[in-house]
DNA sequence: ATGGCTTTAAAATAAAGA
């Protein structure tokens, strides 16, 4: 059996614990990787997961931002929470852990609006950060993937509109070449590889219509090690729920390795 | 659109998101 790696933006956790379970019960991913949960640490509904079968590990904080790892039926193995190279920084974005004979990285990486200002300072020193995490990963030459909602859309071909984004954080060059880094450094684009084509979202805004008119893109992506790039079977985006009652803004991603 | 939704926190608005 391959072993699937999912990942979903949820918006809230205590709002999205419904969508969140039966998006479980339903695709039963074998690792879960979760943003956005919103939640302090004691809020978080580790007994409902367990009621199906999933453990999980999890760093939140008050109202905004927070990850969690979820694995069906064992433990991650925490390995880290949160970037070095800036003590000042309690936002909890990053999630490291083992499990399933994988290195798994689930990240929250900083939208950056409005830009230019210092939020769109912090997600640029944010992504250099996660670069060099990303390299001391690649040198222990262990099956890795971080994933997660990367706040990147890659290129053009990732966005139904070019022109409404080009002032957004999201698609500014310095936020593209950041990404590009990553994968001059080895990584591979699971999704991004799958859909050469582009036009592949995994997000559609609250405001103005934007799921009816399929105005989204692609900013949660899945990069992988070189030792796993070569396990790769499949990948792609769960875009359905997107389209049920109270879903997040997010649709799931996967992918799914050989063993 | 300086924001048309949505969530959280918390008690009416405000921050944050992308």
């Amino acid at each position: 059996m391959p072993l699937k790696v999912a990942s979903f933006n949820i918006n809230g956790i205590k709002a999205r614990l419904p969508r969140l379970l039966e998006w479980l019960e339903e695709t039963r991913p074998s690792i879960a990787c979760l943003q956005e949960i919103k939640t302090q640490d004691e809020g978080f509904p580790a007994a409902e997961f367990e009621k199906i079968g999933y453990h999980a590990i999890w760093h939140g904080q008050k109202g905004f931002n927070g990850v969690a790892i979820l694995a069906d039926g064992q433990a991650p193995v925490e390995v880290q929470r949160g970037l070095a190279g800036e003590p000042e920084d309690e936002h909890a974005r990053y999630l490291e852990a083992d499990v399933m004979g994988l290195r798994v990285v689930c990240i929250y990486l900083p939208n950056g609006n409005p830009q230019p200002g210092p939020k769109f300072d912090y997600k640029l020193r944010w992504m250099e950060r996660l670069r060099a995490r990303m390299a001391a990963i690649s040198a222990q030459e262990v099956p890795a993937l971080v994933i997660g909602d990367y706040n990147v859309i890659p290129k053009d071909s990732d966005t139904y509109s070019v022109k409404a984004m080009a002032d957004d954080a999201l698609m500014q060059p310095q936020s593209r070449d950041a990404y590009q880094r990553l994968l001059n450094d080895g990584w591979t684009d699971a999704i991004g590889l799958h859909n050469p084509q582009g036009g592949v979202w995994t997000y559609w805004d609250y405001q103005a219509g934007a799921w009816q008119r399929d105005h989204g893109f692609r900013i949660d992506h899945a990069l992988l090690s070189p030792e796993l790039a070569d396990r790769l079977e499949s990948a792609g985006v769960d875009k359905a729920y997107r389209g049920r009652e109270k879903a997040s803004d997010h649709a799931p991603v996967w992918v799914t390795l050989r063993a």
